[in-house]
DNA sequence: CGAGGTATTGATATCTTTCAATTGGTGTGG
DNA sequence: CCACACCAATTGAAAGATATCAATACCTCG
């Protein structure tokens, strides 16, 4: 899925590019344009659709019984969102960069509705996600702050970023606390590691919301787990 | 899914109760025995059947780069396992209690092949996936090592314990690494903290392999992430 | 009964969080 | 256009939690 920080595996939950439509399907998906700060759904929500992000970020949220949240997930371009659990979403999703999607009726899961081939894509996005989530786990529990930090910036530079010479420069439309809700770790963390990577001369940080990688391969051995 | 540990949310992947076949599918299920000590499946096998699991416990395991393991879940009876992530397994499924599966062939997922009805069930068990790995990242990243154990306790004894009495005693098919390795602890923390909730007389533990549980409100509580 | 793996317990080290202060960036109104 | 205010990010010091290293106790199986 979306943001999963697993360069060793599976690269997301994309859809193959080989099953794209070939005909229409029954009901017309819709396009749908998001504006930053705007929900496109909620947790709790009824699940009308499913979304195929076109561009832009989203950000998948939960809240704790304790009023903290937790980042679930960025969805970027490509990404499908807003699996229903039941009938319901089960995360907030907010647009954090101005975002377009394609939305699919939702019962276009349910039997004899929605054509198979559009069944067939969501089954495989699903799957996908499954797997994507999977890589996550090992993620959050068996990596320190400076190899969580690196594995992010290499997913979100692969799938987001663009060569500039030699090096390759992108965005981070979210905020510290979002990066950090997601990895697990508090904003200080956070900050301190990137502040490291700056001092080693493996990033470099404009505006604090643009990352430059300047010693790609430097990263990605920070993002191994070291025994 | 499996061992998720959120007893706060969805209830792990299990096949809701209504959509049990009402008619043979295309191609017949299996039914497997699978013996302690023995993989179902393992990583890079090529998936030719998803497995739903009648009795027994399954653990799912990655292994890293660096040769350390990672435990993804644990199956339990009523879970779904095996979802492929293209034409691959992406975890090893080994059998830890004496269990047995119906194996639905793999290509039902395709269209034209298989039951609409088997590919409804495989669908919705793999959103219920999602949810509950959702659950189980918050887990991880946000809950306290003793939060995590007693998370991990009330999930197994609401799947797999049974009542004596006022209390609920269960089998830990799995070691102490094994379960490490799922809450991305160590074992020594493990230990500590079951060591701490019987000398608390929340738990008791018989022979290290299973435990009973005396305080299940103590118990609920510890598993409360606390502000 | 003995051996070997598994679990527990203890002491110490390491990492991350927490608390607190400072700096930096952005938008608004004078 | 500058100044202020507010929120986000960084930095520092100390506390807390978990990991690591090491030793001992406990099962289980030949």
């Amino acid at each position: 899925m979306y943001v999963t920080l697993s360069n060793e595996f599976s690269p997301a939950t994309r859809l193959p590019e080989i099953s794209r439509p070939r005909r229409a399907p029954a009901a017309a998906p819709q396009r749908k344009q998001q504006a930053v700060g705007t929900h496109l759904f909620r947790e709790g929500d009824i699940a009308s659709n499913i979304y195929e992000i076109t561009s832009g970020v989203f950000r998948l949220t939960r809240v704790l019984e304790n009023g903290r949240r937790q980042v679930i997930a960025f969805g970027l371009p490509g990404d499908i969102i807003g699996f229903p659990n039941d009938t319901l979403h089960h995360t907030d999703c907010e647009a954090i960069a101005p975002a377009e999607v394609i939305a699919y009726r939702r019962n276009a899961l349910d039997a004899f509705e929605g054509s198979q081939e559009t069944q067939q894509r969501i089954l495989h996005a699903a799957l996908r996600e499954i797997s994507a989530m999977q890589d996550h786990f090992m993620m959050l529990s068996h990596k320190s702050a400076m190899e969580k930090v690196a594995s992010f910036l290499i997913t979100l530079v692969q799938r987001t970023g663009t060569p500039i010479g030699n090096y390759t420069t992108c965005t981070l439309p979210m905020s510290r606390a979002d990066i950090a809700d997601f990895l697990g770790l508090t904003v200080e963390t956070v900050s301190r590691v990137l502040t490291r990577l700056r001092k080693e001369n493996v990033i470099t940080l404009e505006r604090t919301k643009t990352v430059l990688i300047r010693d790609m391969e430097a990263l990605a051995l920070a993002s191994q787990v070291g025994d």
